[in-house]
DNA sequence: CTTATCTTTGGAAACGTTTCCAATCCTATT
DNA sequence: AATAGGATTGGAAACGTTTCCAAAGATAAG
């Protein structure tokens, strides 16, 4: 059976489908119905167990109650926690959402844009991937509002966005582990065409020279994977001067540098100290345990969901957020 | 600027709209449409970055291109691995998906599913909280095209379904520490509403009956969560026949058990082995490295998309498969 | 008794597509 | 020279809503 439609439900109701639509969508004492007609048409709706066509009342609203949420893969642990707490969110706020997964690729960030406009999605939240595309920038230049989280740009048209300090996280780490008296710390970086990425190594950095260890500043790698972790410390342990410790900049690096490390005969935190960006549920479970920077996953989605509905309901300035990052102190760093 | 139609693009180029539509949904040929109108019309297109309105299409073609994923929630890895590959094979097929996520609440899925077909989806994959709703059962009756996956039901009216082979699963596990000489295995359950359970289960006592072992079956449990494993593991430390080994139904469970296990100064797997459901990346890394049962995530997710697409396409049968889980065997297991 | 006002309802347009059915203009055939 | 048939295009309906505008009936006021 084709699903019931204003019209039918006002042919057995004997009324108009002016009539129908305003009772169903809750504005009967609005348009002061009478409660006999009311009724009668709840009745027939309730019985044929109507459901409206958000495509039609879409088309005809010109909003659709509709987010897109734009993200380099949803299995990697931290894009998982922000796109489950920003479905979570939206759905709360009345919003539906569509879910485009990149891969960190370029091309599928386009095409993920192009679709995401032609459903005529209400707003935007968007992971991009590293590089600014000509379709992100589009979008930015565009009136339909959107809020990037985590990584983010400072070109052109200039664009709301929440992100973690990520400054200020890595300083953290630093910091930390130099009151453990820790003096050759390496930072084994992501892709640093991300900005999330240059901003950890630019706290690295300060964080290095504010302990007075500008001498042993050392920045390796360039792809947030296990393999850039595993291959960079494989490397660092074969050098001249071993550092004590590894400040990975993202939960796949450290993994390839605890796999490297296993595979050396090296423990942890005996013979070499790690902390990580990024924390996880799992974190805890392994051995030792692992020290981390925890980015606020939950606020970060919260501010973001919050930022994109006041930009749906008309706001227009550009905001910028930094939201502050944990020190998780586990058992993978030691005190010399 | 109000995104542009048909109707502006007609005017610019001094045409019909019925003509710009069939050029630009690339059916100019089949209409013979002149090459010079076809490039006037594409030129113009182009200069205004038309972007066509899914909802309108939609609307009239009585198809969206659209499917519904409704899953208890994208944070946990099993469903997030699922989630993952769903959202990228539907986009490789020409679909785009709403993302519902049910927090396993059985409100929160039936407003899900009224969402999603008041939004047309195409098709729905669904994995379902426990409890077999009454949305569900309505979809179910209904003509709108649905898979299930993971978890599952036998009741009426019948629902395509895809999912692990859990009874093989848990009797490769038992299989494997009997293999090790372990004799008295307990098993820490999920939530015994859920088929998936229930099967393993089944799986578990069938497996210690054909070892020799029945006099040792013993399930504890009830709910898929890392409390669970938590306090079923201590009850069974303190109880007085220690078992030597504990099954673990899901990754979650797994989790509480270790912690349970480290708090009670116990070494895994000395004084105590270890085989757990759902294979995680992770699992590598813990110490020691997790043995457990693979359920074959990639592969659900595929044959659901492409079982999908065939209802889509208007096939009408039944279909149930039951994937072949595998044993990944890493250091959790001591041979006695 | 006329007129104004209120209550309740209906008709029709609009949102942006797609596609059926025709209409027009050529060219080729008889 | 008339006609058939192909090539190219346009008009209009339909998808299912919402809402503006107006109509009809009832009641109240003068």
């Amino acid at each position: 059976m084709p699903s019931d439609t204003l019209a039918s439900i006002a042919e057995r109701a004997r009324c108009s489908v002016s009539t129908v639509s305003r009772v169903l969508s809750g504005k009967a004492e609005k348009y002061r119905i009478s409660e006999a007609t009311a009724s009668r048409i709840r009745e027939e709706a309730r019985l044929s167990n109507y459901t409206p066509s958000l495509l039609a009342k879409g088309l005809r609203a010109g909003k659709t109650d509709t987010i897109g949420l734009l993200i380099p893969g949803v299995d990697d642990t931290f894009f998982s926690g922000i796109a489950s707490s920003i479905i979570a969110e939206a759905r709360k706020m009345g919003y539906t959402t569509f879910v485009v997964d990149t891969q960190e690729s370029e091309d599928n960030e386009n095409e993920g844009f192009s679709t995401l406009l032609a459903r005529k999605v209400d707003g935007i939240i968007a992971v991009p991937c590293g590089k600014r595309t000509e379709s992100f920038a589009r979008v930015a230049g565009s009136d339909l509002p959107m809020v990037v989280v985590d990584r983010y740009f400072d070109s052109e048209p200039a664009c709301s966005f929440v992100t973690t300090d990520n400054y200020k996280g890595a300083m953290m780490a630093v910091e930390h582990l130099a009151a453990c008296n820790h003096k050759r710390i390496i930072c084994i970086q992501g892709n640093p065409d991300a900005m999330t990425c240059r901003e950890r190594v630019r706290g690295y950095k300060d964080a290095m020279k504010k302990c007075g260890l500008e001498g042993n500043i050392r920045v390796f790698g360039d792809r947030f994977s296990i393999d850039c972790g595993y291959v960079e410390t494989k490397l660092a342990l074969s050098g001249a001067e071993r550092p004590t410790a590894i400040l990975t900049l993202s939960n796949k690096i450290l993994l390839g540098a605890v796999k490297a490390l296993k595979e050396s005969g090296l423990g942890i935190p005996e013979d070499m100290s790690l902390v990580s960006f990024d924390d996880n549920q799992l974190f805890n479970y392994m051995t030792p345990s692992i020290t981390c920077i925890a980015q606020p996953v939950q606020e970060i989605s919260l501010v973001a969901v919050k930022l994109l509905l006041k930009k749906i309901a008309g706001e227009k300035n550009v905001s910028k957020s930094f939201l502050p990052p944990g020190l998780v102190i586990r058992d993978s760093v030691r005190k010399l």
